[in-house]
DNA sequence: GTGCCGTTCTGACATTTGTCATGGGGAGTG
DNA sequence: CACTCCCCATGACAAATGTCAGAACGGCAC
């Protein structure tokens, strides 16, 4: 389809933490003549900052990094360079990350399971204007549907994520025990679990948290 | 030092669940002279198999994969084919699992921020018989220290690590309520920390269970 | 404007949990 | 052989947590 020759190449940004990762990458995209990776970031802060400088045409950006997460990058980059495609790869997918993801104008979302010649693919396919979200992930999303928490449950089961007796939260929070207390049974029984440990980590399964 | 043609290249076994990572570890790992990747797998079961077929002399081991994760990989590596040297490769370096690769008789143990590069050298120390383990992790394992805990605490504390009730501990472990909630309870004090949720957070911090 | 929903609080109650004292049995060490 | 440590248990008490009813306020929709 593309031919390489007829136009200038698609110019890269990779960011990932994992250096052994990034580098490998490169290379291999390297080998594509289509492809050109102008610019690697290991963090968040850092992804920004290179994009800035040498205007990629997509950003090929790892869902964890430190600093600032793949998504939280998309959506600066959207503000600062509309102009540029984000693709997200990760290696947990979570089905929440995935609608996050698609809300900050990401324009692709793959696992890390996909091979690199599938990647390159996908990276033409992004460029040329087009969305992809990889159907395994995209149908855990729809089949874990959207959370049935509110805005404030969400919060204060944040809070209780590591472990924090009520008290605590509370105080975080700025309410009484007895509010976080009915926050934390609702969250609980509208996820049907059994205590709200147990609610934290279904939610955060499903990507809610 | 290791003169690439005067002797046979290092024969490796790759495992890694993620294609991308795994096949760009590959391409890159085959540019280096003396190495020579001979299988590859995407989970602990495959790795073995894989290594059983094809005799590798150093296994590249991600440290979780389905199935079985690097270190159960190592041990029974260690029975079936004890001239095979492992080497795990890891994103997340808690502390306690260092502890448990060694125990497994694991060689060398990296994080993926290395480069290629020296992911290579670190091949050829392994291969020659030397242990490798990288500084920054060993330093954390130091500081972490070994587990307070009993074997029975663990175990306990890992029953309840998804948040279940006692009630279901105790069925789980076929044990009293009583019991349980006193193991729980020396755990909680000896990991100084304020409920069973926390301290089950902070053993998974250290790699505890 | 009436009704619905989310937020926030209080108070009361049942249940779960954490803590402690105490006891017996087994394994290992001095 | 006494001592210590871990395993397992019971019972009792205090504290934390889960659940429910009720009630006030603001916003939004019809």
């Amino acid at each position: 389809m593309t031919s390489a020759a007829s136009r200038p190449p698609v110019r890269l940004l990779l960011a990932d933490d994992e250096h052994l990762i990034r580098g490998a990458l490169a290379a291999l995209l390297a080998l594509e003549d289509d492809l050109v990776v102008v610019a690697e970031a290991a963090t968040g802060p850092e992804a920004l900052a290179m994009a800035r400088a040498h205007m990629p045409d997509v950003a090929v950006l790892d869902l964890q990094m430190p600093g600032a997460d793949g998504v939280r990058v998309a959506t600066s980059l959207r503000a600062d360079l509309p102009g540029c495609k984000v693709l997200i790869v990760t290696s947990h997918g979570r089905p929440g990350h995935l609608k996050r993801a698609l809300e900050a104008g990401v324009r692709g979302f793959v696992p890390k399971t996909v091979s690199a010649q599938r990647l390159a693919e996908i990276i033409r396919t992004v460029h040329a204007g087009n969305r992809y979200v990889d159907p395994e992930l995209a149908a855990d999303a729809i089949s874990a549907g959207d959370s049935p928490l509110t805005e404030r449950e969400t919060e204060i089961l944040e809070y209780a994520a590591d472990g924090s007796p009520v008290a605590e939260i509370a105080e975080r929070a700025a309410l009484s025990q007895g509010t976080v207390r009915n926050y934390l049974s609702s969250a609980v029984s509208k996820l049907g679990a059994e205590n709200r440990h147990a609610a934290v980590r279904l939610a955060r399964e499903r990507g809610w948290v």
